[in-house]
DNA sequence: GCATATTTGTCCGTATGTATA
DNA sequence: CTATACATACGGACAAATATG
């Protein structure tokens, strides 16, 4: 077991395997590493071992390897020559550039508010309803979850897929992020009302200004993350 | 030498390998199959045989398939479950889908021509520039490339190395309708005064104009294009 | 700086399951 | 329904690059 490899996760292996699930072994393999990925278990800078991780879960390297591919594919680890496989270490620049491109993808969706179908706008503030939920009864890991879910559904106000799974790409890199952050109580809970206030004005339909309080929303999460994310852009190796 | 594929690609490989370029052979392999979908050697629904292809570039079918999976995860081919890999056949919601998410990020882009560097502005109308002299000399192919060199040049004004890729990737997917679509002629020259227009507002940073006239742009091209290309949204399957 | 061990990159053979003629 | 073709997945092999002592 040798590397943040748990028992569940052959399990959950072999379970979706008998399922009636319509998926490659390499898909769910990907699948399943994502997770852990994004969940924080392997820490950044982890090199994942095909021999290891590939025997831990029962699959063979090549299949490993194109799981491998598909995740580097989308940031999730990166391919360093004859070396393997690792656990991203995000930069500060990375950090800016994620927040680049969330203005640019959540304020452009955030303007659509009031031609959006009803459905998106309440979906986004379902999303804030359940962080207010979780917040009240102090389950702050699962507030962050829902705050991604709040921006999720922002962007979804496009109704465009290729705009969702976009949008799912970066706050997958950023929950890396998170992840070596101070606990999300102390960094979610400013946030929790000034996501009630854009979810209220996207049901309105008042984008233009769902937008400009999302771009500075946006504009303080980042300074906040950035003053306390202190990783130098230079290449990073151990 | 089974569909479309010719000695050249073999030999690019070949050159490639022997070269001092730090890519395996599966980035290789995808680079190369990328281009020649892109460039609509095979044409939309082919299937990309692993025995044939494998044995015309000279590669295993397992590296083939580490690049087969990442060509699909960059939708420039669709993997059916236990039937293979085939070329995908955009439909009309592809279309529309492919203009939303270049409004969003191409307008928002323009938007920032008043901050955005001077080299970064200078090089949209250096791409306006070449379409000038390729269309007066009459490469119409060439004006349809610098045609997207154009957008490029305008997600670039983010400097987002993120958006530069996920532009890259839209614009690669587009190149798959327009090898369906009429010649080049007909459809970029009415185009490419707009862009002149558009890269002399980027140049003089009036934003919010570039912005307007871009998104203007951008729905009459897509109407032009769905106009012509009626492939309907059902399940296209021989 | 060198020799060794480890790990990746790539290929091959093969067994099994799935789709199609 | 059978047969064929093909994708899926595994395991082994070897060279090359890298890490380690």
């Amino acid at each position: 077991m040798p590397a943040g490899i748990t028992e569940d996760m052959v399990s959950t292996l072999a379970r979706d395997r008998s399922g009636l699930v319509h998926a490659s072994t390499a898909d769910r393999v990907t699948e399943l590493l994502r997770t852990h990925i994004m969940e924080g278990l392997f820490p950044p800078g982890t090199r994942l071992s095909e021999e290891a991780i590939g025997q831990a879960l029962g699959v063979s390297r090549n299949t490993l390897r194109e799981a491998f591919r598909l995740l580097c594919h989308e940031r999730l680890a990166v391919h360093e020559m004859n070396r393997g496989i690792f656990v991203p270490v995000l930069t500060s620049a990375d950090v800016a550039d994620i927040y680049k491109l969330r203005r640019l993808i959540e304020g452009g969706a955030a303007r659509l508010a009031g031609v959006a179908p009803m459905t998106a706008r309440l979906a986004v503030r379902a999303s804030v309803e359940s962080a207010e939920n979780a917040a009240a009864a102090g389950r702050w890991f699962e507030v962050r979850t829902d705050d991604l879910r709040f921006h999720q559904a922002v962007a979804a106000l496009t109704g465009s897929p290729r705009t969702d799974e976009l949008m799912r790409r970066a706050l997958a890199e950023l929950r890396l992020i998170f992840h070596v952050m101070a606990d999300p109580e102390e960094f979610h809970a400013p946030y929790l009302e000034r996501n009630r206030i854009i979810a209220d004005l996207i049901v309105l339909g008042d984008g233009q200004r769902a937008e400009s309080e999302l771009l500075s929303y946006l504009a303080d999460a980042e300074r906040q993350i950035l003053a306390v994310y202190q990783v130098p852009a230079l290449d990073s190796r151990s």
